[in-house]
DNA sequence: TTGAAAGCGCTAACAA
DNA sequence: TTGTTAGCGCTTTCAA
């Protein structure tokens, strides 16, 4: 029966020397004899010594762990920017662990990560954060670095990286508006995270911006997914005037649109154009290729670890704020409207700054 | 300026009491009076103290946290299995962290993850791993508990929970066999986890047991993706004799083949028909619905996370391996083929036992 | 080149 | 009800 855990003292022991000389001899650092070492390593490997993470990282202050915290690991965006993230971190020759909330933070449950807070990461990012206020004052109040991409829903004096769903949004309804489109659509997806409040902004702003009043029935509300698109392109449909065009607040309920238009026989982007946001994988296989926006996932990623890297070695040159423009990226889903005589449309993708 | 760690002593010393008082009033542990507990938790909140989890798990020896590792976390097939035992673990009160390798295990990157292997995790549980057979003996090696899922690249001591490739993938060639196919084609996936050699052994069975004398040309090296799936398919049906039913080792090349096919203007299931493995998102919106199969993923995770806490806990009562048998999705891209004359077709969806 | 002592932050076990 | 002592497994500091 092989004891539960082998620690130092035990591989110390069997090798007949301190201790210290044993750490000194498997970790490589400070002097040792070669014969010392070999003779340790040896007892380390009969064994079978596996160093204890937790004892190791108390006493050096720093673990090099840092930790991602998400609402819904499943969700297309949250999983880009973690990859994202995780390939960031190698960089920095940091270890990274992923922690998936399943709901929002700060009611209960999230309660047990509150108390991980403090020692077993150098830092936090959170990716697309759902909590309560309780909960952010909290983070606010912590000592340990934390960065946030995407959060939105209140001010916070925490560090965000962001993308501008307002400007992108505000782009794809000009693009329409620039197509000869007039009654244009708004799908709105749950307001949990704030994004699609922030689209919404974005395409108010272009229909004012081109002397378009708004229509409160061309505006219906989804959860972000492809089912309940398709039920708003329906309801759409069934007005007494429908849009010729739908920007959805992202592309799976925009896809979800489609195949509503599909099913009720409009062409695509003859009768109705369809516009999304995420630019999720399925979006540039799906016929047509939806048009679409998206955040600058990598660099925004490179952005929170290299700010969270900052304030973990107490760098200056903290930036509260760092906004990332969307890209727009047109694909054949938009064309001009039926009532429009057609006009030539203009490639607007715009580039991170 | 704020000090950048505030411990427990910080708060006694604040609050005037020991520092094992000032444990018990935080904890809820043990005999306090309402009044010191007051003054040591006002202490606390105007210190923004957070307990050091570090040095609390390594007090008690457990962390009630389990360790997750992925080499992949954007496949479909792993991020279901994550998010199901996410949601098995909250059952036992432990939390759990995700390691994503983003590769191999084993190949120097992967060394730091050996590292942690001891004392930050009660457990940890592999999903679909790839690694290096050096990093099987060390893991086979290791004290900590450990469950696999869907591993099957070689013989293992460790514990492992697994779905039945071979039989699912017999049942759907089975399947085709009976609606009167003859020439069924495969298209491989990477070789790296071993799910696809699995899948083809299914296949080759089926063919045998039915007389079909197996021909190599039919069967195509894809690596999981779409596209893949889709050269896979244009290499088929440039065949002298092409295949009128193709089985793909997963969904993604099983849609990628439907794309190839309504590009030739091929109709499914009437001229050719698909199969594919694993169910994924996709699979049901596609026109027509792709018949495939799937692995029982919350069973899977179930079993997986209560094997783990069983060990975690020293219980007797260990499998060594647990199997689930395939669910058999039927859906509309499977039908009779062009050569034969037309046969009922029937469900034979097998449930898990 | 090696070893002894101290301590990281916390809590279990005992003593007051 | 509160305080003291000891120790988890490791590494930093200093002495041999």
């Amino acid at each position: 029966m092989k004891k539960s855990t082998v620690t130092l003292v035990d591989v110390a022991k069997k090798a007949g020397v301190s201790v210290m000389t044993a750490s000194r001899a498997l970790s490589g650092e400070g002097y040792a004899s070669e014969e010392t070492r070999a003779k340790v390593q040896a007892a380390a490997q009969e064994l079978g010594y596996a160093p204890n993470a937790l004892a190791r990282m108390m006493k050096g202050g720093r673990t090099n762990v840092i930790g991602v915290v998400v609402n819904d690991l499943a969700s297309t965006v949250v999983n880009g920017f973690v990859t994202a993230i995780s390939e960031e971190v190698r960089k920095y020759e940091m270890d990274m662990f992923i922690y998936n909330s399943l709901g929002d933070l700060g009611d209960g449950k999230g309660k047990r990560l509150s108390q991980l807070l403090h020692g077993l990461w150098d830092g936090l990012i959170y990716v697309l954060p759902r909590m309560s206020d309780d909960y952010l004052r909290t983070l606010e109040a912590s000592t340990s670095p934390i960065v946030m991409i995407n959060y939105c829903k209140q001010e916070t004096t925490l560090p965000v990286v962001r993308g501008d769903n307002v400007n992108g949004a505000r782009d794809a309804v000009a693009h329409l508006i620039e197509l000869g489109h007039r009654r244009i659509a708004f799908v709105r997806g749950t307001a949990y995270t704030g994004q699609s409040d922030e689209r919404e902004r974005g395409y108010r702003a272009a229909l004012q911006e081109a002397g378009i009043e708004g229509d409160p029935e061309l505006i219906v509300q989804g959860d972000f997914n492809e089912q309940s698109g398709a039920d708003a392109a329906r309801t759409l449909l069934a007005l007494a005037e429908p849009p010729t065009a739908i920007f959805a607040a992202n592309d799976a309920m925009a896809l979800g649109c489609m195949s509503a238009l599909r099913e009720k026989e409009l062409r695509i982007p003859q009768d109705v154009s369809v516009i999304g946001f995420d630019d999720m994988a399925g979006s540039a296989v799906v016929q047509p290729g939806l048009t679409t926006l998206r955040h600058p996932v990598a660099p925004m990623a490179q952005a929170a670890v290299q700010e969270l890297m900052r304030r973990i070695q107490s760098q200056p040159g903290r930036r509260q704020r760092i906004e990332f423009p969307s890209e727009f990226v047109i694909r054949a889903s938009t064309g001009p409207g039926p009532e429009a005589p057609a006009r030539k449309s203009r490639a607007r993708a715009r580039k991170q700054a």
